[in-house]
DNA sequence: ACAACATAGTTGTATATGCAACTATGTAGT
DNA sequence: ACTACATAGTTGCATATACAACTATGTTGT
């Protein structure tokens, strides 16, 4: 772990940080769930949850709302819908859409599994302050942030 | 962004904030590096710079650094090796292991993007105080320790 | 109305990732 | 010395990701 920092000569380089504990949590929810015989990933049953939540959304505000390619979300959709847990709903008043539902096998999964992820969430931030885990949204967001006017700025160049 | 927050009911879940900005931090820097026609990812260019650092490396130990599956490790190495930026030097103490070190077309294109990478990173993180930094530094490797304890905790289950 | 542009989704190609099973080699136990 | 076990690396199979180019549809400008 150590290794990696500052090997760039900045002073507190986040990016070795920040980048191993997202694999890590990702590889970690999705090893216990596989150990626990639920046939789902980390990222498989955040997008279940979301469109519990939200009901059918198109493909692209999904990619959106997830902050991935859209590309990357046909093909992730493609795998959900091949284990029956989500179905595309052509929509009429706009032919190019889809709309991705939940479906009844999805939201039966995702109710077992949701005491399950969410004791492994908690168990992942035990020991972080309130305060601390503002900080880091706080700054996670700010670099988000950053990100958005940089591309501009780079695009516009 | 916001949509995915506390959708499972659990205070202040950083794991979407933590998973997105790694995401974006190794888009945005790979997007960025082929702009500028350097033909290496974020991601190898961590990996030459840990390799110029440190000499010849066992592949195991290149894995556990970094953090990544062997196997995984195994396919990094080989499309690296494919662009002639590292090679494998067999071990004669011990003919299971091969030492990867970076060639001299590393050396030089490391070179010549460490100075972009920097920018580029120094970018990412402003606005973000030192004191941030600090608490994003100990939150994140908290986490990566809770997740090894309970590695070892429901492995012996 | 029609041409130009914009948008939603898909596919091609490439990188990145993990688990499980495997080969080859090394180490230990008796 | 031989068996059992351990370790380094590889390969098979599956998921996840992005950019670019494409198709089909919708919107706008004149």
């Amino acid at each position: 772990m150590e290794d990696e920092k500052d090997i760039f000569g900045i002073e507190n380089n986040l990016s070795p940080y920040i980048g191993k504990c997202a694999m890590g949590i990702s590889r970690f929810i999705t090893s216990e769930l596989k150990r626990r015989n639920f046939g789902l990933s980390y990222k498989q049953v955040v997008v279940l949850k979301i469109l519990r939540q939200s009901g059918p959304l198109p493909q692209n505000d999904l990619a959106f709302i997830t902050n991935r390619d859209k590309a990357t979300l046909v093909r992730f959709i493609n795998t959900l819908e091949k284990k029956n847990m989500v179905l595309r709903k052509p929509c009429h008043d706009d032919k190019r859409v889809n709309r991705v539902m939940i479906t009844e096998k999805g939201l039966k999964v995702l109710n077992s599994v949701t005491p399950i992820f969410k004791e492994l969430l908690n168990q992942l931030q035990e020991g972080v302050s309130l305060e601390e885990k503002h900080c880091v949204m706080k700054v996670t967001q700010k670099i988000m942030n950053n990100i958005q006017a940089l591309e501009v700025k780079y695009q516009e160049s």
